[in-house]
DNA sequence: AATTCAAATGACAATCATTGTCAACCTGCT
DNA sequence: AGCAGGTTGACAATGATTGTCATTTGAATT
C-alpha cells in the first residue's frame, strides 16, 4: 500500500524533524509559507530549525512532492499535492485551493513552444479569484 | 498616431526620471530586473535613483504598461508589452521572450474558475524553456 | 517673474524571506 | 569504542524590495 505523506528523495534519511515536515504538510488544505509551517510545528511541540524547515520544503518540492507557488510578492508557499501533473485554482482571500487538471493546456503549451523552436519546456499556470464562501 | 512609449498613469508627472525608465524600456526585448534597468540608466549618464526605477517600474505594471513575472527565485522581471491580454514563452537561458496568446486557455480558465463558483478571476501563465540558439 | 504646494526624488536605513556557516549531533557500521 | 558522513540549528549574511524624510521639481496661479 501507498503511504500518504510525501516521501523524502532517497538517499536521505527519514528523521524526526523531515516526518514532522512532511505529516504538518497533511494537515492543511491551502498553501503556506516555511515560516507558516515552522510556527505550526512549534505550537505543536515539534521543534524543528528553520533552516531545517526551508531546507526540507525545498528539497520535498524538488522530488515533485509538493506543490510551491509564488505570491504575487513572490514568496514561496507550499501545499500537499497529488502526483499527477495539474494546476491550481486559488481563493486570493483565504487561500482555499482546488487542484484542476486542463490537458488542453498542455498540448497549447507544447505546441507553442516547439512551433518557436524551444526546447525542455516547462509552465506555470495558477488561477487566482474569489471562492464562494469569501464572496 | 499612438505614442509608442509606455505611459505613466493620469494624474502623475512626466520627470525626466520616468522618462528615462519608459525609454529603457523600448531598448531591450527581454525580462529584467530594476536594478538591470537602473544599471543600464547610469551606463547611458541618466542618473536615477534605485527606488524611483522601482517605484516608476511598479506603476508602470499596475496600469497594465509593461509586464512583470518572476523568477523561478521570486525576483521580479519588467518588460514592455502589447497592451492586449497575453503570455510568454521565455528562454530560460538567454531570456529570449516571444508573445503569445491563447483564446483557448482563455477560455478554460474562466470555465474552470466558474465551475467552482469562483469571481474575480485572473491568471498566471508563463512557459519557459530553451530556444533554438542555445539549445 | 515670483509664489506656492503637492508630487516626486534619492541617499540612506530598515524589512524580511531566504541562504550560508559550521560546530555539535545523530546513525549505521566495523 | 571509533569512524564517516549525513543532518541539525543557532546565528550571521545576503539581497531584493520597501520605508523615511529632507530636499527638489513641476506647473499652476498670482
Ligand atoms: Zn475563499
Ligand atoms: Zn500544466
Ligand atoms: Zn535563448
Ligand atoms: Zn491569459
Amino acid at each position: 500500500m501507498t503511504s500518504t505523506e510525501p516521501r523524502m528523495p532517497s538517499g536521505t534519511r527519514p528523521t524526526r524533524q523531515r516526518r514532522a515536515v512532511a505529516a504538518a504538510l497533511q494537515s492543511f488544505d491551502d498553501f503556506r509559507s516555511a515560516q507558516d509551517i515552522h510556527d505550526l510545528l512549534k505550537q505543536q511541540g515539534d521543534n524543528v530549525g528553520l533552516s531545517t524547515v526551508y531546507r526540507t520544503l525545498q528539497a520535498l518540492a524538488d522530488g515533485g512532492e509538493v506543490d510551491m507557488l509564488r505570491t504575487e510578492e513572490g514568496e514561496a508557499l507550499y501545499r500537499r499535492c497529488s502526483t499527477t501533473h495539474h494546476h491550481h485554482l486559488v481563493c486570493r482571500s483565504c487561500g482555499r485551493t482546488v487542484e484542476v487538471e486542463g490537458p488542453t493546456v498542455e498540448r497549447w503549451s507544447d505546441s507553442v513552444a516547439s512551433r518557436h523552436g524551444f526546447t525542455e519546456v516547462s509552465h506555470t499556470l495558477e488561477i487566482f479569484g474569489t471562492c464562494p464562501d469569501c464572496g
